[in-house]
RNA sequence: GCGCCGGUAGCUCAGCUGGUUAGAGCACACGCCUGAUAAGCGUGAGGUCGGCGGUUCGAGUCCGCCCCGGCGCACCA
């Protein structure tokens, strides 16, 4: 249906005359329009600093913990991140979100203390001060030297990243943050040690660990990054030597009728992709229900015919990868048939069995697995079971060892002679180069029968990412299975293990996925090798005696050591000048045996995630002001640290406080790029936080934290955050629009009681209590995007398009001192004030420009981040019956606007106080109606929130046959008919209302503006 | 290989325990206002909700399989 309209109607001449013009501007100073010095731009990149300097200056951060003494405490303690480099995107972003959570917990009540600490231990700062020694400590250097130098190199970072730390707003403890290398810190560490060790924790043993030959020294689990990289991927024949009598398989052979010829070339066949394992070699591993074959073949070239054993299941892959002629298979028969066989290792010269394993498989190589106990985990534990003996031939630095050392290390027997050159050839080699010498030699002797290249991902040193390898050593270990007998800490008797994921069941995982994960990895995880052979670090504060070696090491000399430690820090232990043994440990603080002995330290550092995992003792446990307050509420890090930071100071805590250091766990997921890479120095795609925040400014940065799902990877750049910057000023204009009509209202004076608030304003409030509740919602559950997402909806739709546009009669036109003006007012105040403080942890400087400008009670403090979070307030409460009631005014708003603006397109009006509406309801939506108002009540208010001049009801009525009527499109029931209005405009309001002029004095006026007025103009 | 998380408008994402024509912001188009003005308001266009199959009166939402992306674990010899 096409609505007509009456010609007539149309309005003439929509400019403005200039009679009009020169009444509009004789009232001009009655509007009571928006004013206020709160800054469109917000100018943060200058203002920023200057507000840094104003919370230094009067100790903000200190105010906030004397307000909140004695307060229910609410502890986020700080990961610290590593004293090396910038603080980049990422770093940044993990202190903002810390920031942004004890903000909101002080906000809440709770006394919020925040410690930031830095980790400045470890190969990293060492690796750094030495290059600029040329690589190498030079000898005449002393370790006491080399580790003040380290010392100095970590204090520069520790400095650097806290100003740029600063410039994000982040408030805390900043000028007595915690250190790894503070004399107290270490102290701590070592106590930890010493509670693992008195309670059996601890182990020192030979055992196979990841080892990094281009850092020298251990690796934990969690630095060990797995990278892709080609290895060579060789398939060896080891021959078969001998069978014991009743072996099954000899069995086999000798039923066949050439089996002498058989026996000649006969072989096992095995498979490895780490050729330099291969002098390690001593035993080849069968699965013993695996099916095997005896083959006969003859190789790719040349005529001659051989024979081997392999699993039947991959026969076929390897003659077709070595592209075997004429196989046959001779016999088939199960793994336990090769009981007793033994093969000659194919260049040492030594006689070795076939063992059964487990973890045989048959995805990949031959189901016979090269066995060297010296290179590989598993290795090494059949090698326990089957009392094989432990061969590496590698010495620190990846190379095998040279000369004697190199014939000792591999076990050879006296009278081998090294005919062959093999010795010759890899003495000295790193294992990456002696690879293709191996393979090489091994074809020139006829012993690989195939070789190709594989590309898989192989772990790599995190540091240095060099590929890693497995050697055995000595070190020491937390034992994760260990059962602490102490009844009080495990009064069920259960393992470590066990215990720590009861512990991780009991605390609260944000996103909860990351429950899963660490459980996983705790189930899985190994003993934990602590000793790292470097400088820079806490050394483990063992001795020996000089000539048995026998391990010095008790709860008395610990606690001797602990205690210089604390008075002079570790230094101590590398000072020999000034500390010689001992000094360090005298007779008295010895373990009886060991009086009176020459003992020697040991060389050993920990690990530096020992160190920050001790930090709840450290810390937590250890500072005056945190003491009382452990557990910690949170750890907040990188979802990395779950196998990092979480997981360490979990087995640590667990172990020797019983229970787990935090009660709940937020992670957050790794800055990447656009392209969506992760964010690495090297690739050039992060930036030191600082000129972030200069350039684009801290609280836009924050802004965009607060706005994006932390829980996936965040990509982290310039024009995102500028794009971002769209949402972060609406919320500012809309902020803005609300303060510039409080430039006369004194909340003391003015403030309307909320019963006597219109309707309308209390619906804005019973709106902004949702906001406030979803707000404090997502904050409770850090999912600051949500929240930041339900205030951003409430600033836009319900203030800026619905709200605001509506109260602007109100506020502009009426009386400064009239109810209703006052009625809006209260609700702007109220709405402005607890914007701000919604905003306080996320936009931390600009809030305080915003505070400034919002009118107070007395006794209100001077800054938004000593306020409250709103959500005590009473004053604003959820009444589901003005929501209804506006969700319906404002549909039924969306309907005129349709029509409205079809108008405007066809230049038949422009503003909407042009209009003048009418509504025709059927009888439901009438009852409706009826329910939410007096007929009369509801034309002003619809008036009002249509923003039109007139608004006509018809209600229930047979609306679809009104002339001129057309159906609304969304609300059912309701036909609208909008015209421009006949009536003039009022010079003042621009309303036409009908009653223009009314009142002679002011001609131009109607009748409300002209009362308004009165004989001011 | 196993597991987890995603795949909804050009972009960024909402869509709770399955239920009326799938929403918002940005961008875009077209207008209005010039009393939030380097602002504000309105309207519009734009989606086979990754694909296929199933359960159901009804599926973006539940189930199965598959494809794509991210991550974790294991990748061992």
């Amino acid at each position: 249906m096409t609505p007509t309209r009456a010609p007539e109607l149309r309005l003439r001449n929509l400019m403005t005359e200039p009679a009009e013009k020169a009444e509009k501007s004789r009232y001009k100073d009655t509007v009571l329009l928006p004013r206020t010095d709160f800054p469109m731009k917000a100018g943060l990149q200058q203002r920023e600093p200057e507000l840094q300097k104003h919370w230094a200056t009067t100790g903000l951060y200190e105010r906030i913990r004397a307000a909140r003494q004695g307060a229910k405490p609410w502890v986020l303690h700080d990961g610290p991140p590593y004293a090396n480099g910038d603080a980049h995107t990422g770093t940044g972003m993990n202190k903002t979100l810390k920031d942004m959570v004890v903000k909101f917990r002080t906000m809440q009540g709770f006394d919020s203390p925040y410690v930031p600490g830095w980790d400045c231990h470890g190969l990293p700062i060492e690796h750094n001060v030495l290059k600029d020694l040329g690589g190498k400590k030079p000898d005449a250097m002393t370790s006491v030297k080399l580790r003040e130098m380290c010392l100095d190199y970590a204090n520069g970072y520790v400095d650097k990243q806290r100003a740029q730390f600063k410039t994000l707003g982040v408030l805390g403890r900043w000028e007595q943050p915690y250190l790894t290398t503070s004399p107290v810190y270490e102290a701590n560490v070592l106590r930890v040690f010493s509670d693992l060790f008195a309670r059996g924790f601890i182990t020192r043993a030979k055992r196979p660990v990841h080892w990094s030959w281009a850092a020298q020294s251990a690796l934990a689990e969690a630095e060990l990054e797995y990278e892709d990289r080609t290895d060579p991927s060789v398939y060896v024949r080891f021959p078969v030597s001998s069978c014991g009598k009743d072996c099954k398989f000899r069995e086999h052979v000798e039923e066949l009728e050439n089996a002498g010829d058989i026996w000649d070339t006969l072989a096992l066949l095995i498979w490895t992709t780490t050729p330099w394992t291969l002098p390690a070699n001593v035993a080849v591993a069968a699965s013993q229900e695996a099916e095997y074959v005896l083959v006969s073949y003859q190789r790719a070239t040349g005529d001659k015919r051989e024979h081997m054993v392999l699993a039947g299941a991959l026969l076929k892959t390897v003659s077709d990868k070595a592209k075997l002629r004429d196989v046959k298979v001779l016999k088939t028969f199960a793994g336990i048939d090769l009981k007793g066989v033994g093969y000659n290792h194919p260049f040492l010269d030594a006689a070795c069995p076939v063992v059964f394993a487990e973890y045989v498989t048959l995805s990949d190589g031959t189901g016979l697995v090269h066995t060297a106990p010296g290179h590989g985990k598993e290795d090494f534990e059949t090698g326990k079971r089957e009392k094989l003996p432990v061969v590496c031939p590698i010495d620190e630095a990846g190379k095998f060892f040279t000369g004697e050392r190199l014939r000792k290390e591999l076990q050879l027997a006296p009278t081998f002679e090294d005919s062959r050159g093999w010795l010759a050839m890899l003495q000295g080699q790193n294992v990456l180069k002696a690879n293709p010498l191996i393979v090489e030699k091994l074809r020139a002797e006829g012993w690989l029968l195939h070789d190709e290249a594989v590309f898989h991902s192989y772990p790599h040193c995190w540091r240095t990412h060099q590929p890693v390898i497995f050697r055995v050593t000595e070190q020491w270990f937390v034992n994760v299975d260990h059962v602490d007998a102490d009844k009080t800490f495990n009064p069920e008797g259960k393992t470590l293990r066990k215990r720590l994921l009861d512990e991780i069941a009991r605390t609260q995982w944000f996103p909860a996925w990351g429950e899963k994960r660490i459980s996983a990895m705790i189930e899985n995880r190994p003993d934990w090798c602590i000793s790292r052979q470097r400088f820079w670090g806490i050394p483990i504060p063992a001795f020996a005696d000089a000539q048995s070696g026998d391990l010095c090491v008790d709860a008395s000399s610990l606690a001797h050591v602990v205690k210089l430690v604390e008075q002079h820090g570790s230094n101590v232990w590398y000072d020999d000048a000034n500390w010689p043994v001992e000094k360090l440990l005298p007779d008295e603080a010895r373990p009886k045996q060991f009086r009176g002995r020459k003992l020697v330290k040991m060389n050993d550092i920990f690990d530096v995630w020992f160190e920050s995992g001790a930090s709840h003792r450290s810390v937590m446990l250890a500072d005056a002001e945190l003491a009382d307050k452990f557990p910690a509420n949170m750890y907040l890090e990188g979802d990395d640290q779950h196998r990092g930071w979480f997981q360490v100071s979990l087995i640590l805590s667990v172990a020797t406080q019983g229970k787990s250091p935090f009660k709940q766990c937020l992670t957050s997921a790794f800055v990447v790029d656009e392209k969506g890479e992760k964010g690495s120095k090297s690739k050039g795609n992060i930036w030191a936080i600082d000129k972030g925040c200069a350039d684009l400014g801290a609280d836009l940065i924050r802004y965009y934290f607060a706005s994006v799902n932390t829980s996936e990877p965040i990509p982290v750049t310039y024009t995102l955050i500028q794009a971002a910057g769209e949402g972060y000023r609406k919320l500012r204009n809309t902020f803005r629009a609300l303060v510039g009509n409080l430039f006369d209202f004194d909340p003391a004076k003015d403030a309307v009681p909320y019963d006597k608030l219109l309707p309308l304003d209390r619906w804005a409030l019973s709106q902004a209590r949702h906001a406030i509740q979803a707000m404090t919602a997502g904050f409770d559950r850090y999912e600051f995007h949500t929240a930041m997402r339900a205030l951003g909806e409430f600033a836009n739709v319900t203030l800026s398009a619905q709200y605001v546009d509506v109260c602007k009669d109100r506020l502009y036109c009426e009386a400064a001192d009239s109810p209703t003006r006052r009625s809006a007012q209260t609700a702007y105040w109220f709405i402005a004030e607890a914007m701000t403080r919604l905003l306080a942890p996320v936009l931390v400087h600009s809030v305080e420009d915003m505070w400034r400008h919002v009118p107070h009670l007395a006794g209100a403090p001077d800054s938004p981040h000593l306020a409250q979070w709103p959500d005590a307030v009473v004053q604003c409460k959820v009444d589901a019956t003005l929501d209804a009631k506006y969700r319906l005014l404002f549909r039924i708003k969306g309907e005129s606007d349709r029509v409205l603006d079809r108008l405007r397109k066809e230049k038949v009006l422009g503003k909407g106080y042009d209009g003048a509406v009418s509504l025709a309801t059927d009888a439901a939506l009438a009852k409706d109606l009826a329910q939410l108002g007096s007929p009369e009540s509801l034309t002003t208010e619809l008036c009002e929130v249509l923003n039109v001049s007139a608004v006509a009801l018809k209600l229930d009525t047979n609306a679809a046959q009104l002339e001129g009527f057309e159906p609304a499109a969304d609300v059912k029931g309701l036909w609208l008919r909008v015209v421009t209005s006949a009536e003039t405009a009022c010079a003042r309001c621009y309303r036409r209302t009908g009653d223009v002029g009314s009142i002679s004095q002011h001609a131009s006026l109607c009748k409300r503006c002209a009362a308004v007025v009165g004989d001011r103009a």
